[in-house]
DNA sequence: CTTGGTTTTGAACGAGTGTTCAGATAATCG
DNA sequence: CGATTATCTGAACACTCGTTCAAAACCAAG
């Protein structure tokens, strides 16, 4: 039986991930042939199969694997309002740097997804997006921040960190630490933080 | 000859590129077949050749026109950088949401564009954010804004602004003018604006 | 109606698609 | 060692792909 502990499938596994991961990424699900996933792994198409039912398994295992992770890594939102967004907003920036081609993946693929599967990563999305709304709404309760739509400022938030990987390359102009920096001054400024 | 003045491409030209359009924004350059194309505009997939000498130049000339109408639509930034700022921002989030499938494909279709095809878009693309860093740059040279870095506060702001057109629809919660109302509300406090 | 040009069809081409599977190969274990 | 799994190959299946092109259909002008 493939899958076994202590079999093959641990190591071509992930190998198979990783190949089917860059590739997408790269040149999109629909354009990624099975045979060229296959081929960066060094190994003929059917053996691919040992590893996934079929294709669309495999690109919806990455992207609910890359939202589960990202939830998994939220960091805790005690503490003043103003602090939590700080937290998150360096947060997403460095999770997000440390993972460009899964985060491409799960924005620019979500098209490709049959509809149970879009249904499950959409739901992780907005758990994501739930708990920067919550950070905000506190912050605005508590008089923080100064934001007339919740749901809005975290749409917008987002959008803003997230374009940070369409651009910022480690080893350019600015460090990451840098950028983390100057965009926490725009974010916070942006919702009316002190 | 065919696209000639007065000839059916008149009317059947328009009718692909439109039918592209729609095609290419749903389901993706590489989805979307000749034959579907067609299908769209009731023909068959020879016949679209006498409009278009290939594929990727359907896609091209669909991405370049988006950015060329784009460009050409641009408000004066004439006055001070506040209200020319402000301008902007109510001009792309208007503009993107006229033309939401143009907008998407021009965003994700970037990676089917042939190298040269790519080169020509993305020179478009710098034109855009040029304007909005000019507006930045004369905004932080005159006291005006605080911004640290121009060109990251560009792209952060256009990367804010498109993120509209993946959550906003007309006839919603909120109207068209009440988003713009709040995003350069946003934008103005993200740089600094008084 | 005939002429001449434009446009469309419908078939064909060569190549590539995801997926299956019998048989060969490799690895593990008693 | 032989026996038993686990894994991989290589061919095959049934389509679909972008593109070409001769022949047919259509159309406006003379």
């Amino acid at each position: 039986m493939a899958r076994t502990a202590g079999s093959h499938s641990d190591i071509t596994g992930p190998r198979v991930r990783d190949a089917a991961l860059r590739l997408f990424a790269r040149d999109g699900y629909a354009a990624v042939s099975m045979r060229r996933i296959a081929g960066e792994v060094g190994v003929q198409a059917g053996a691919l199969y040992n590893y996934t039912p079929d294709k669309q398994t495999l690109l919806f295992d990455l992207m609910r694997d890359h939202m589960t992770d990202l939830l998994a890594a939220l960091p805790d939102h005690g503490g003043d309002a103003a602090s939590a967004l700080e937290r998150f907003v360096r947060f997403h920036i460095g999770f997000h740097h440390d993972r460009p081609d899964a985060v491409f993946i799960a924005y620019m693929e979500l098209r490709n997804l049959e509809p149970d599967n879009f249904a499950v990563v959409e739901a992780l999305r907005r758990r994501y997006e739930d708990h920067l709304e919550a950070i905000l709404r506190r912050g605005a309760d508590e008089g923080a921040f100064a934001v007339p739509d919740t749901k809005i400022a975290t749409l917008a938030v987002i959008a803003m960190l997230t374009g940070v990987n369409t651009w910022f390359r480690a080893g350019g102009r600015l460090r990451l630490a840098e950028v983390q920096d100057i965009y926490w001054d725009m974010v916070r400024r942006s919702v009316g933080g002190r």
